[in-house]
DNA sequence: AATATTTATCGTAATATTGCAATATTAAAT
DNA sequence: ATTTAATATTGCAATATTACGATAAATATT
């Protein structure tokens, strides 16, 4: 084996997971971090920005885009990139969900 | 290669990411939601929940635990696992940061 | 002590991810 | 039409992850 059982979990679960992992790595926390830093969704630079080549860059873009946490638009010979706030907001509500029921339950043992 | 760089990129990122991608799996999302559920951490159960092999379920305990979303603690001859507040807070903290400088932001172009 | 119960570890196969060089694509500029 | 600049795709090697059967370790129970 070695591939998720994603089928084997409700949808939601697997949307979670799909928008955290998206975000489980390093060079894709510094690209929202860095589109985050320039305030406006700045186009190109974000090569130069990151020690990583460029194709690989664009994998993890793509791979951001694709989980619906950034988007895209060509703008000339560029590409203008941003953060989809609505996929932060989804994450951030997740979590303070379970942040809540955890104040709530003080039952806790460990 | 196939190594992630993680020397590159600076401890907080690094941090960050590895928390995120310690609930990025949807049977991660599954045992944490279960921990919520069952409210104060009860022993055992979790194989019983979950779709999963023990072996396949204690791995992925073990990832929730270096990560330090999870804590264990040996009760009898079970094992008590719970969340970990802390590591859920620092997420949502980290999320909230993001999503109050994007609705600072409102310059966005896409 | 022997047995049952629970969780962890080992070994291994299948698949996914990461990273980059080479190349292709796209659109602007000359 | 060529050249330049920016991004994407392809192909591939190295490594990581996922999953599970078999087995081990630890503790409770009888």
């Amino acid at each position: 084996m070695g591939a998720t059982k994603s089928d084997h979990f409700t949808d939601k679960q697997n949307a979670v997971a799909t928008l955290l992992k998206a975000m489980g790595h390093p060079a894709r926390v510094a690209i929202i971090e860095y589109l985050l830093k320039v305030d406006s969704c700045i186009c190109g630079d974000i090569v130069n920005e990151l020690p990583l080549a460029q194709p690989t860059i664009s994998q993890h873009l793509k791979e951001l885009k694709t989980a619906g946490l950034i988007k895209g638009s060509v703008e000339g010979n560029s590409i203008c990139y941003c953060i989809d706030e609505k996929a932060i907001v989804k994450l951030q509500n997740y979590l303070a969900n379970i942040s809540s029921k955890l104040t709530l339950n003080k039952s806790n043992c460990c």
